[in-house]
DNA sequence: ACATTGCGTAAGCTATGGCTTACCGTTAGT
DNA sequence: ACTAACGGTAAGCCATAGCTTACGCAATGT
Protein backbone atom coordinates (compact mmCIF):
# COMPACT_ATOMS: atom_id res chain seq x y z
CA UNK A 1 0.00 0.00 0.00
CA UNK A 2 1.37 3.47 -0.81
CA UNK A 3 -0.20 5.16 1.77
CA UNK A 4 0.94 3.08 4.79
CA UNK A 5 3.59 5.11 5.69
CA UNK A 6 2.78 8.18 7.62
CA UNK A 7 5.27 10.20 6.05
CA UNK A 8 3.97 9.25 2.72
CA UNK A 9 0.67 10.13 4.07
CA UNK A 10 1.56 13.42 5.44
CA UNK A 11 3.34 13.94 1.98
CA UNK A 12 0.24 13.82 0.09
CA UNK A 13 -2.00 15.42 2.73
CA UNK A 14 0.19 18.12 2.44
CA UNK A 15 -0.87 18.46 -1.35
CA UNK A 16 -4.50 19.03 -0.42
CA UNK A 17 -3.57 22.26 0.32
CA UNK A 18 -2.40 22.92 -3.52
CA UNK A 19 0.39 22.57 -5.62
CA UNK A 20 2.90 22.76 -4.10
CA UNK A 21 7.16 22.95 -4.98
CA UNK A 22 9.45 20.06 -3.22
CA UNK A 23 10.71 22.73 -0.73
CA UNK A 24 7.68 23.65 0.50
CA UNK A 25 6.33 20.12 0.49
CA UNK A 26 9.31 19.53 3.13
CA UNK A 27 9.53 22.55 5.22
CA UNK A 28 8.67 21.61 8.72
CA UNK A 29 8.89 18.11 7.74
CA UNK A 30 11.06 15.25 10.27
CA UNK A 31 12.77 14.20 7.40
CA UNK A 32 15.29 15.54 4.68
CA UNK A 33 14.57 16.51 1.23
CA UNK A 34 15.59 14.36 -0.34
CA UNK A 35 13.33 11.54 1.33
CA UNK A 36 10.22 13.66 0.51
CA UNK A 37 11.52 13.87 -3.39
CA UNK A 38 11.61 10.20 -2.69
CA UNK A 39 8.09 9.72 -1.23
CA UNK A 40 6.54 12.12 -4.15
CA UNK A 41 8.08 9.16 -6.56
CA UNK A 42 6.40 6.49 -5.05
CA UNK A 43 3.15 8.78 -5.06
CA UNK A 44 4.04 9.88 -9.00
CA UNK A 45 4.32 5.53 -9.64
CA UNK A 46 0.80 5.09 -7.98
CA UNK A 47 -0.64 7.80 -9.86
CA UNK A 48 -1.67 9.71 -6.69
CA UNK A 49 0.08 12.83 -7.77
CA UNK A 50 1.24 15.05 -11.05
CA UNK A 51 4.20 16.73 -11.46
CA UNK A 52 5.34 19.87 -13.54
CA UNK A 53 8.31 21.88 -13.78
CA UNK A 54 7.88 25.84 -13.08
CA UNK A 55 11.44 26.90 -14.09
CA UNK A 56 13.57 25.57 -11.07
CA UNK A 57 11.01 23.77 -9.29
CA UNK A 58 9.16 21.07 -9.44
CA UNK A 59 5.58 21.68 -8.52
CA UNK A 60 3.68 18.54 -7.45
CA UNK A 61 -0.08 18.57 -7.37
CA UNK A 62 -2.59 15.77 -6.52
CA UNK A 63 -4.05 13.57 -9.65
CA UNK A 64 -7.85 12.79 -10.12
CA UNK A 65 -7.85 9.82 -11.92
CA UNK A 66 -5.65 8.13 -8.80
CA UNK A 67 -7.65 9.97 -6.70
CA UNK A 68 -10.72 8.22 -8.15
CA UNK A 69 -9.21 5.36 -8.13
CA UNK A 70 -8.31 4.84 -4.67
CA UNK A 71 -11.49 6.07 -4.12
CA UNK A 72 -13.15 2.74 -5.80
CA UNK A 73 -10.36 0.70 -4.45
CA UNK A 74 -11.35 1.81 -0.55
CA UNK A 75 -15.05 1.45 -1.33
CA UNK A 76 -15.22 -2.24 -2.71
CA UNK A 77 -13.21 -3.32 -0.53
CA UNK A 78 -15.45 -1.81 2.42
CA UNK A 79 -18.69 -2.69 0.78
CA UNK A 80 -16.89 -6.10 0.88
CA UNK A 81 -15.75 -5.96 4.26
CA UNK A 82 -19.72 -4.43 5.44
CA UNK A 83 -21.47 -7.19 3.52
CA UNK A 84 -19.75 -9.83 5.36
CA UNK A 85 -20.35 -8.52 8.72
CA UNK A 86 -23.80 -7.34 7.89
CA UNK A 87 -24.51 -11.95 6.98
CA UNK A 88 -22.60 -12.34 9.89
CA UNK A 89 -24.74 -10.56 12.16
CA UNK A 90 -27.66 -11.46 10.88
CA UNK A 91 -26.74 -14.95 10.78
CA UNK A 92 -26.07 -15.02 14.54
CA UNK A 93 -29.19 -13.23 15.03
CA UNK A 94 -31.08 -16.33 13.72
CA UNK A 95 -29.18 -18.33 15.89
CA UNK A 96 -29.94 -16.24 18.88
CA UNK A 97 -33.95 -16.99 17.65
CA UNK A 98 -33.14 -20.50 17.61
CA UNK A 99 -32.19 -20.54 21.13
CA UNK A 100 -35.17 -19.67 22.78
CA UNK B 1 -1.72 0.72 8.99
CA UNK B 2 -2.84 -3.08 9.62
CA UNK B 3 -4.08 -3.51 6.57
CA UNK B 4 -0.76 -2.74 4.60
CA UNK B 5 0.38 -6.65 4.20
CA UNK B 6 -1.55 -8.29 1.59
CA UNK B 7 -1.17 -11.44 3.38
CA UNK B 8 -2.98 -10.00 6.47
CA UNK B 9 -5.95 -8.48 4.53
CA UNK B 10 -6.49 -11.75 2.73
CA UNK B 11 -6.60 -13.24 6.52
CA UNK B 12 -8.52 -10.41 7.39
CA UNK B 13 -10.57 -10.96 4.56
CA UNK B 14 -11.22 -14.45 4.62
CA UNK B 15 -13.46 -13.48 8.17
CA UNK B 16 -15.27 -11.84 6.26
CA UNK B 17 -17.08 -15.61 5.43
CA UNK B 18 -17.40 -15.90 9.01
CA UNK B 19 -15.93 -17.30 11.93
CA UNK B 20 -13.21 -19.71 11.69
CA UNK B 21 -10.48 -21.26 13.45
CA UNK B 22 -7.11 -20.76 12.80
CA UNK B 23 -6.84 -23.47 10.70
CA UNK B 24 -9.53 -22.98 8.22
CA UNK B 25 -8.09 -19.58 7.60
CA UNK B 26 -4.53 -20.89 7.15
CA UNK B 27 -5.73 -23.42 4.79
CA UNK B 28 -4.59 -22.57 1.15
CA UNK B 29 -2.64 -19.78 2.14
CA UNK B 30 1.18 -19.72 0.83
CA UNK B 31 2.69 -18.96 3.96
CA UNK B 32 2.77 -21.23 6.93
CA UNK B 33 0.24 -21.41 9.90
CA UNK B 34 2.50 -19.65 12.22
CA UNK B 35 2.65 -16.96 10.54
CA UNK B 36 -1.49 -16.30 10.21
CA UNK B 37 -1.49 -16.88 14.02
CA UNK B 38 0.87 -14.10 14.42
CA UNK B 39 -1.43 -12.39 11.39
CA UNK B 40 -4.07 -12.66 13.36
CA UNK B 41 -2.22 -11.43 16.43
CA UNK B 42 -1.75 -8.03 14.92
CA UNK B 43 -5.55 -7.66 13.98
CA UNK B 44 -6.55 -8.65 17.53
CA UNK B 45 -4.19 -5.83 18.90
CA UNK B 46 -5.74 -3.38 16.29
CA UNK B 47 -9.08 -4.50 18.00
CA UNK B 48 -10.14 -5.74 14.10
CA UNK B 49 -10.61 -9.13 15.35
CA UNK B 50 -12.04 -11.60 18.10
CA UNK B 51 -10.93 -14.77 19.54
CA UNK B 52 -13.06 -17.17 21.40
CA UNK B 53 -12.12 -20.74 22.16
CA UNK B 54 -13.90 -23.52 21.24
CA UNK B 55 -12.44 -26.75 22.88
CA UNK B 56 -8.80 -26.94 21.12
CA UNK B 57 -9.63 -24.42 18.51
CA UNK B 58 -9.43 -20.54 18.67
CA UNK B 59 -12.73 -19.14 16.61
CA UNK B 60 -11.99 -16.04 15.20
CA UNK B 61 -14.39 -13.49 13.90
CA UNK B 62 -14.38 -9.85 12.61
CA UNK B 63 -15.26 -7.45 15.38
CA UNK B 64 -17.76 -4.40 15.31
CA UNK B 65 -16.35 -2.01 17.23
CA UNK B 66 -13.17 -2.32 15.45
CA UNK B 67 -15.00 -1.87 11.85
CA UNK B 68 -16.69 0.66 12.56
CA UNK B 69 -13.45 2.34 13.94
CA UNK B 70 -11.71 1.60 10.79
CA UNK B 71 -14.67 2.98 8.51
CA UNK B 72 -14.64 6.26 10.38
CA UNK B 73 -10.70 6.31 10.26
CA UNK B 74 -11.21 5.73 6.23
CA UNK B 75 -14.52 8.40 6.19
CA UNK B 76 -12.49 11.40 7.81
CA UNK B 77 -9.41 10.48 5.68
CA UNK B 78 -10.91 10.44 2.41
CA UNK B 79 -13.53 13.39 3.24
CA UNK B 80 -10.52 15.71 4.17
CA UNK B 81 -8.48 14.52 0.87
CA UNK B 82 -12.17 15.23 -1.15
CA UNK B 83 -12.54 18.57 0.06
CA UNK B 84 -8.91 19.13 -0.70
CA UNK B 85 -9.17 18.45 -4.02
CA UNK B 86 -12.62 20.22 -4.16
CA UNK B 87 -11.07 23.33 -3.31
CA UNK B 88 -8.30 22.59 -6.05
CA UNK B 89 -11.16 21.61 -8.75
CA UNK B 90 -12.61 25.25 -7.99
CA UNK B 91 -9.94 27.12 -8.32
CA UNK B 92 -8.94 26.18 -11.37
CA UNK B 93 -12.29 26.37 -12.49
CA UNK B 94 -11.92 30.35 -11.58
CA UNK B 95 -8.40 30.58 -12.52
CA UNK B 96 -9.26 29.09 -16.22
CA UNK B 97 -12.67 31.56 -16.18
CA UNK B 98 -10.02 34.48 -15.77
CA UNK B 99 -7.60 33.70 -18.75
CA UNK B 100 -10.79 34.22 -20.97
C1' DA C 1 -1.76 -43.40 29.83
C1' DC C 2 -0.55 -42.06 25.07
C1' DA C 3 -0.77 -40.19 20.77
C1' DT C 4 -2.76 -36.55 18.19
C1' DT C 5 -4.57 -32.29 16.82
C1' DG C 6 -4.82 -27.23 17.17
C1' DC C 7 -2.44 -23.26 18.05
C1' DG C 8 0.41 -19.81 20.41
C1' DT C 9 5.15 -18.15 20.97
C1' DA C 10 10.29 -17.73 20.85
C1' DA C 11 14.35 -17.35 18.12
C1' DG C 12 16.57 -16.33 14.24
C1' DC C 13 17.00 -15.19 9.10
C1' DT C 14 16.39 -12.06 5.34
C1' DA C 15 14.44 -8.76 2.43
C1' DT C 16 12.92 -4.42 2.21
C1' DG C 17 11.80 0.33 3.03
C1' DG C 18 12.85 4.61 4.60
C1' DC C 19 16.50 7.53 5.80
C1' DT C 20 20.94 10.19 5.17
C1' DT C 21 24.84 12.09 2.82
C1' DA C 22 26.99 13.19 -1.24
C1' DC C 23 26.85 14.46 -5.74
C1' DC C 24 25.13 16.24 -10.20
C1' DG C 25 22.51 18.76 -13.66
C1' DT C 26 19.61 22.68 -14.52
C1' DT C 27 17.62 27.24 -14.04
C1' DA C 28 18.06 31.97 -12.56
C1' DG C 29 20.00 36.01 -10.62
C1' DT C 30 24.10 39.37 -10.66
C1' DA D 1 30.91 33.83 -16.33
C1' DC D 2 29.86 32.94 -11.21
C1' DT D 3 27.16 31.68 -7.80
C1' DA D 4 23.25 30.17 -5.61
C1' DA D 5 18.78 27.83 -5.27
C1' DC D 6 16.06 23.74 -6.51
C1' DG D 7 15.61 19.08 -6.64
C1' DG D 8 16.52 14.33 -8.65
C1' DT D 9 19.36 10.17 -7.94
C1' DA D 10 23.01 6.86 -6.25
C1' DA D 11 25.07 4.47 -2.48
C1' DG D 12 24.98 2.79 1.78
C1' DC D 13 23.09 2.21 6.64
C1' DC D 14 19.82 0.34 9.77
C1' DA D 15 15.50 -0.87 11.75
C1' DT D 16 11.69 -3.39 11.13
C1' DA D 17 8.29 -6.69 9.21
C1' DG D 18 7.20 -10.99 7.81
C1' DC D 19 8.58 -15.56 7.41
C1' DT D 20 10.21 -20.27 8.98
C1' DT D 21 11.44 -23.84 12.14
C1' DA D 22 11.22 -25.60 16.55
C1' DC D 23 9.03 -26.14 20.67
C1' DG D 24 5.49 -26.35 24.29
C1' DC D 25 0.98 -26.70 26.21
C1' DA D 26 -3.99 -27.71 26.38
C1' DA D 27 -7.79 -30.37 24.76
C1' DT D 28 -9.42 -34.57 22.68
C1' DG D 29 -9.68 -39.27 21.09
C1' DT D 30 -8.35 -44.29 21.86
Amino acid sequence: MVLADPTRREVFERLRAGPRPVNAIAAGLPVSRPAVSQHLKVLKGAGLVDERSEGVRRIYSLRREGLVELREWLDSFWSNALDAFKAEVEKSHIDSKRKK
